[in-house]
DNA sequence: GAAAACGTATGT
DNA sequence: ACATACGTTTTC
């Protein structure tokens, strides 16, 4: 079954342009565009509420926790089916175990993550 | 700072 | 258990 991610906050005042809103969980992940965040509450909770890390990396590290986002399917690389088997990844991705960069989704490139997409 | 390597979440 | 590929860490 397809479990399509949660639509937008959408509530007059977007937070967030879209994009990757994942299940949200009790937790308090809020994965945008520009990144993974978590509220306050839950950086207190971690105990790190104003630690000597960058605050909003070590929020990113808590938050995702190791769960992986999965590729969008709307950009042009993701519907991509082979490899070019010339792209780096595609000569080591026995070792690197990365998709070929020519399908790598475009909304998983940290560059997409600065992206503001307005759609009228 | 970018690329490669590694470890591992995720699905079959 | 195996394949795929994301995210982190390590290396250059
Ligand atoms: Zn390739
Ligand atoms: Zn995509």
């Amino acid at each position: 079954m397809e479990a399509w991610r949660v639509p937008k906050p959408s509530t007059g005042q977007s937070d967030f342009p879209y994009l990757g809103a994942f299940p949200i969980s009790p937790g308090v992940f809020i994965m945008t565009s520009a990144g993974v965040f978590l509220a306050e509450s839950a950086l207190h909770m971690a105990g790190l509420a104003g630690y000597p890390m960058q605050g909003e990396l070590a929020s990113a590290a808590i938050s995702s926790a190791g769960k992986k986002r999965k590729r969008c399917g709307l950009c042009a690389p993701c519907p991509r089916r082979i490899g070019c088997e010339q792209c780096s990844s595609c000569k080591n991705r026995k070792a690197s175990h990365q998709i070929c960069k020519l399908r790598k989704c475009e909304e998983l490139k940290p560059s997409a993550a600065l992206e503001v997409t307005y759609t009228p």
